[in-house]
DNA sequence: ATGTTAAATTGTAATAATTACAAATTAGAA
DNA sequence: TTCTAATTTGTAATTATTACAATTTAACAT
């Protein structure tokens, strides 16, 4: 059950614990980019041991090592993505979803030819959603 | 002097106030995207008077009227952009320096075929700039 | 299996950016 | 000039995140 994870912690030599399985099983299970509270909170229950500073510090080695991914879109906090390939991500200033968009970035060459050495990109998009343009929300 | 700024404002029926004359100038004359406590500190001295809400209330004011852009690259504060106008930015992780990229955003046509109504569109880029590579950071 | 050790987890406290709020001030219209 | 709603100011509250020290544990060697 958890041995897809195991395997992608070996992968990247990130020491096996429960709580880095729980939270990246968290993370596969709910695509919606949680934050570090909801995670924590959707952990808690189960894991009532489990330390929002270990949340945000199994994030962080996750995150350092290219495992999953956290979005800076909305204001206050940081959303995380279980998915690490490059893709770009629309907020809805309605109904706040996060929705991912599957589209290249054609910039990654100009990027290149820029001098610069590139290697993050972050595409946000805001506004409103299809389903909330379709209840009317202008 | 306060011309220019004084123009933008009536033209956005936005009230004139010296503070907000002042923030302007400033973020006119301060390209590096700057923070608001930096923007704050910058103003301070001249303008013993002002307050760091003030600051905050004029940025807020002025982004929402589409005056200037606030940039969510960084972690931990927003940066402000005197520029409207949509491009894209480049945060170097070594000398921390914002590079505007004034490249187009050839997704936007694919996003407009997506169904969603965007409003804002955010590009950035991190990794080591020109410079940094040049002083031989890696 | 067992022991060892460095790394991880936990809980609490600290940090720091931003917002809330109420009183004093002021811009701009009448 | 007067009036009023909006703005400014200072302080206090909020809140996401980080620091830190004590406890626990994963993983390796014996």
């Amino acid at each position: 059950m958890f041995e897809k994870y195991v395997k992608v912690l070996k992968e990247n030599s990130i020491k096996i614990t429960p709580q880095r399985l729980e939270i990246l099983r968290y993370l596969d299970e709910n695509r919606t980019h949680p934050t570090a509270d909801q995670i924590y909170t959707g952990l808690k229950e189960k894991n009532p041991s489990l330390s929002k500073t270990t949340v945000y510090n199994s994030l962080e080695i996750l995150r350092k090592r290219g495992v999953i991914q956290s979005l800076n879109i909305c204001d206050s906090e940081l959303r995380y993505d279980f998915r690490h390939a490059m893709h770009h991500h629309f907020l809805c200033k309605k109904c706040g979803n996060i929705i991912d968009i599957n589209i290249e970035c054609p910039n990654i060459g100009k990027m290149l030819e820029s001098g610069h050495k590139v290697e993050e990109v972050q595409g946000y998009f805001k506004g409103i959603c299809k389903k909330c343009l379709k209840r009317g929300n202008k």
